[in-house]
DNA sequence: GTTTAAATGCTAGTAATACTATTATATTTG
DNA sequence: CAAATATAATAGTATTACTAGCATTTAAAC
């Protein structure tokens, strides 16, 4: 299934004019996904943004209203992306055993390139996931946001897999929460890897934080 | 041990002048952290501290350098005292599974105040922890911040616990994986239970986020 | 109880940010 | 080709995150 034509889809509130339908809108995706990285959320400006793609800022901000609706834009394509991931990886595996460890694996493993979204450059928006995602749940506006619905891709993931946890222990009493300490977790524990080592057991070669929430989950649900 | 004058240290290289040393200084601590709960962190300015304290903003910069270090001072603060009352509470217990399973419930449990330190809210600080303090980590500067040793007493709490994990299961892999999963997690818990709440599994009257971890911890060191 | 020093207050100023508005110029579509 | 639509170019505003300088109050030292 090579370069199959998918569009993950987002919620249309997000954008004031949809980034996909231009060429210019996919230029101010692909950018912010570099510029975010290479300067961090806070240093991101859509003035940069716009030197760097070589457009005015004023031509940005028809696209998205401000940056963090930009980077609440990112994040959930991101989880469109994934959940897509998830479901196509699921599908086949009955064993309910396999299927919740293929799941949590797509969750805890690092990003790879995926070549259906030529524009999208998929390693980049995980190291933004991992280290700018809570800066969009952490704002006095989350309740608004999250009334708006921008965070349901991202529940409907954490959804799925705790669906997978009671298929295996109907009487377990904290799927979601297992599942999304498991997500943060995950993010987190890479990015303390970089910078705050001391916080975690990671050692080279192996991947050690998979391995980890793995053995927690099944240790948990019995 | 009512009104012991005890003093938390915290690192002289986040402040300019000692907030403690001074009136203006302890009004800088206990308006800020009022201030930052009640407009987050991103609205919280130091010359909106300035005005709720009746001094201007330049009196405030003579304390701190900027308000991402105040922040970091107030955080400090917190692990300063957790880990203050994490070695007062489980001094005198002998059997490791207990002390383990104390130190999870000071990590875990909603904070109550503490007179010791009249001019600081705990509740209001804990609620800034919850809210706020993944900030501090998740920025350009974690490196070099870190480099000053400003994280330093919240590594420690994590490597006291470790230890209380290693001393119960010698041979256990990821003892600080494990407990820095616990207390960013059940700071997240808390704060999805309250924004976020199909994230958690979160229901009125018993306390499902302590009681999640302790079970958790407990489970995944056998 | 002055002298001195230190802390605080007051005012001003600057570059950058996060926008909004307007008009001109392309580009696309009917 | 006309009409609609998208983009570029330029300008402008309030707020933020500071820095600098001097006046004034408060506290400490002799």
């Amino acid at each position: 299934m090579e370069h199959l034509q998918i569009n993950i889809s987002v919620n249309p509130d997000m954008y004031l004019k949809d980034p996909n339908s231009s060429d210019l809108g996919r230029k101010i995706i692909s950018g912010s996904i570099a510029l975010i990285n290479e300067l961090g959320f806070e240093s991101f400006t859509f003035k940069k943004l716009g030197e760097s793609i070589g457009s005015p800022e004023s031509s940005v901000y028809r696209y998205f209203e401000n940056k963090q609706t930009l980077l609440i834009y990112l994040i959930s394509w991101y989880w469109g992306w994934i959940e897509y991931k998830l479901v196509f990886a699921t599908a086949n595996i009955n064993a309910p055993k396999e299927k919740l460890a293929e799941a949590i694996k797509i969750l805890t493993q690092p990003i790879s390139i995926d070549d259906s979204f030529t524009h999208i450059n998929e390693i980049q928006l995980g190291e933004i996931i991992i280290a700018e995602s809570i800066k969009v749940y952490h704002t006095k506006n989350v309740d608004s946001a999250n009334a708006k619905g921008f965070f349901k891709v991202y529940k409907r993931v954490v959804q799925r897999i705790s669906d997978m946890v009671l298929a295996l222990n109907p009487g377990f009493e904290f799927p979601h929460m297992l599942i999304s300490t498991v997500i943060e977790g995950a993010h987190q524990q890479r990015y303390f890897a970089q910078h705050l080592p001391r916080l975690t057991d990671v050692c080279q070669g192996k991947d050690t934080i998979s391995a980890f929430y793995n053995q927690l989950v099944f240790k948990v649900i019995e």
